[in-house]
DNA sequence: CCCCAGTCCTGCGGGC
DNA sequence: TGCCCGCAGGACTGGG
């Protein structure tokens, strides 16, 4: 389930062998059964695309960007199952789209991108959709100021892991963070973002900033369906380091007072601990 | 404006 | 052993 933590490895891991390189071909590989969002349709995708060099790839929120010399950008979004890949994929049947770069000795021709369940989108965009897109996002999880913590704490009083969810507040967490961020930060995922103190916003702040690096360090979580992997399709390892998420039942790790808890806000899981999370 | 339920999609695992 | 159904949660949409 690629969050920020998974997206930032995809892009580190394709980086070095897109920047600076010309594209010359693309490929819409043959697909189970409907082919992934494309944006233009492919004709104009490839059109548009096809002799641009690619000047550098980068993230935003849950997205990676790959910006192209004509100013257009490639902004592919992985959703549940889609991964980017420099190495052979975990099937073939899923490929979805392949890149194909000009040659140099020192770095991969090809790259692609992947999706089993296929929600993922692949779109590009002008200067103008791509202000309209920053535009909707809220803040990156990265940058997040205290005042934008509080600005959430203004502006609804929706439970506080229903509001991480919202990307308009905070751009980049994802059910999976939500649930572990609250859990070391002692916040209820219960509590209305109205009624959590400014202390405790200071916390939610540390800890996503703590959560979401270490998770980038470990290069993202890979959980039992092995739906992410790294660029070289490899596992990440950060569910290892997983406090609450998937661990009903388990003793909460900090006060081993209660079992980890799972509900449900807003059709998603959530997992904490009912004595400690307050 | 704010919020929630419904939608897309595939593979897996539990129950029978 | 095989079948069916529910579940996983990204982001968006329609309607209350």
């Amino acid at each position: 389930m690629p969050e920020l933590p998974e997206v930032e490895p995809m892009v580190r891991g394709i980086r070095p062998h897109c920047e600076g390189r010309r594209i010359l071909e693309i490929e819409q590989c043959p697909c189970p059964r409907k082919p992934i969002t494309l944006s233009p349709d492919f004709a104009e995708f490839r059109r548009r695309i096809q002799g641009q060099q690619i000047l550098n790839v980068t993230r935003i929120a849950k997205r990676i960007v790959i910006q192209l010399e004509s100013t257009d950008k490639i902004v592919i979004e992985p959703r549940m199952t889609g991964l980017m890949l420099v190495a052979d994929p975990p099937t073939t049947t899923h490929r979805r789209l392949m890149w194909m770069l000009e040659s140099n000795d020192t770095a991969i021709d090809t790259f692609e991108f992947w999706d089993r369940r296929g929600l993922g989108t692949v779109r590009l965009l002008t200067v103008d959709d791509f202000q309209e897109l920053t535009d909707r996002l809220g803040p990156d999880a990265l940058q997040m100021t205290t005042a934008d913590w509080l600005a959430i704490k203004r502006r609804t009083s929706r439970p506080v892991k229903v509001a991480l969810l919202d990307q308009n507040l905070v751009a980049g967490i994802g059910n999976l963070y939500a649930s572990e961020i609250l859990y070391r930060a002692a916040v209820s995922p219960k509590r209305a973002c109205s009624k959590v103190t400014r202390s405790q916003w200071q916390l939610i702040g540390e800890q996503t900033l703590a959560v979401l690096n270490q998770a980038i360090q470990y290069e993202g979580s890979t959980l039992g369906d092995g739906t992410y992997r790294n660029a070289l399709n490899k596992d990440g390892s950060y569910q290892n380091a997983h406090q609450v998420y998937a661990k009903e039942g388990e003793p909460c790790p900090r006060c081993k007072n209660k079992t980890i808890q799972r509900i449900v806000q807003s059709q998603r899981a959530t997992f904490y601990c009912s004595s400690c999370q307050k």
